[in-house]
RNA sequence: CCGGGUGGCCGGGCGACCGCCGGCGCGUUGGCGACAUCGCGCGGGAGGAAAGUCCGGGCUCCACGGGAAUACGGUGCCGGCCAACGGCCGGCGGGCAGAGGGGGCGACCCCGAGGCCCAGGGAAAGUGCCACAGAGAGCAGACCGCCACGGCAGGGUGCGAACCCUCCCGCGGCAAGGGUGAAAGGGUGGGGCAAGAGCCCACCGCGCCCCCGGCGACGGGGGCGGCAUGGCAAACCCCACCGGGAGCAAGGCCGAAUAGGGGCGGCCGGCGUGGCGGCGAGAGCCGCGGACGCAGGGGCAUUCCCGCCCCGCCGCCCGGGUUGGCCGCGUGAACCCUGCGGCGACGCAGGGUCCAGAGGAAUGGUCGUCCAGCGCCGCGGGCUCACCCCCGCGGCGUGGACAGAACCCGGCUUACAGGCCGCCCGGCGCC
RNA sequence: GGACCCGUAGCUCAGCUGGAUAGAGCGUUGCCCUCCGAAGGCAAAGGUCGCACGUUCGAAUCGUGUCGGGUCCG
């Protein structure tokens, strides 16, 4: 049953990962990921100004946080702090193309995913 | 049925699986307990604009000794509604377009339902502005023009005196007409006059007074005046009324940590009192110090009376903390139904309901189906055959607009796919 | 939550206070100059004054509303 990963809130978190961090973009979003060895996965969501109205920014959050939920829930990731960007199509994009452009930014950004998992989505 | 308008409402429905936020109940684990963790079940979970933040309030803290005056900001026909409002309702006055009707040969003129708009107090309190054009634009004015008188010249009639016409000059009168302008000091018609002019008269307009109707804005009627008083206050301004300030990061509680400073140097304090140290028998002197009062300075929009609060000054250097939790936080000018009163805004009475409370911020992901809508194709019907158009049926595709509560409420404004329900007026036809 | 500012030619700005002509610089285009270019000279084009309504005889200017962009404070 994949939960919801503790969640990245303070601003300083935000610089640090993104100063930081390594760094994967796909049409969708973009990703950026810092190894923290030894504490649990902790992933932050950003919807800038840019996309859109408050509408377009909170869907946008939303299918971000759907997406992580099923790739990244079942606590096999550990020792990262992950903050997924939203971009101008994250909001209407297919869900399923948004999986794969999540799967394939974690896979360029050096996070193990299980294959397993992926097939979540259906 | 057609046409001209106008008001209100809804703003996807049902279902499946996986998730999110907070509430209640039960169980589990920990704890003396309040409570916390986890699991299960039940029921709840964005809007008409949640938006813009343009007004008005509630609530909270501060200032509340009250003011008075001033300043600043806002509002502005009348009456009503409302907790209040710059909101709403109903009137009044003005303007706009105007279905339709009437008159006229015609250009055109008149009446005009329903509708829309109005920041619509005051211009004889004062100041200011009114470009260009034009003779004259705010103490009005005389370019062309009209008229009278005087004079020169020319012409005509006449025997002549004289009369008439034209041009020019001089001196006056006038403001009708032309012309300029957005606006030229009432308009139309008639009389009058040398020509004219409210100079006189009628009607209209305007001002004042009286009467009547209306709570009132105002309307109607009568009389008088003889026109004086151009426009702009979304120019300054005047009048009337309203307004204390800040905002849930308000504010309160719990917890943690720190601070409300320290050091050095300089100015030595405006006056007085007191303190500490040293010297001296004492008066007192020197130094430290910045304690108290007055004075001074600053703050409470300004000034005044008065009240409250804060404060040695300057330069350099050093030190240190908070960005947790709970409450505020949803029983409210609340919503729904019914009845009554009112033209209406709205009010009253009865009954019923509990209906989001997040905090990097809860509604998402994946689908099925249905109701609308749109596009294409096919069939049938209507209309004058066809084309176009309209209606119905079937198939396929597409497929929901504007937009997310952040303390709450009443308005305003703005954005919005599509749909639904009324109401007013006019015309035609039928019963 | 609160306080403000700015929208004028392709770009950067004047002109708004105090109403009546829409201007300057750079850029663009054409011509001259030069062997060619740059620079320079001459000339031209180019603006719904963000939008709407209103006040006024008259609005870039005044008023209201609205749209867009930006700044500051807590």
């Amino acid at each position: 049953m994949p939960a919801r990963p503790p969640r990245l809130k303070q601003r300083r978190d935000f610089q640090r990962v993104a100063g930081k961090g390594a760094r994967a973009a796909r049409p969708g979003l973009v990703l950026q990921a810092l190894p923290v060895p030894g504490h649990p996965l902790r992933v932050g969501f950003t919807a800038t100004k840019k996309i859109g109205n408050a509408v377009v920014r909170n869907r946008t959050k939303r299918r971000l946080r759907e997406a992580a939920r099923l790739l990244l829930g079942d606590g096999r990731v550990q020792g990262f702090d992950l903050v997924l960007i939203g971009r101008e199509a994250t909001a209407e994009r297919p869900f399923g193309t948004l999986m794969g452009d999540l799967r394939g930014a974690l896979k360029q950004a050096g996070v193990p995913l299980s294959e397993r998992v992926s097939e979540t989505a259906s």
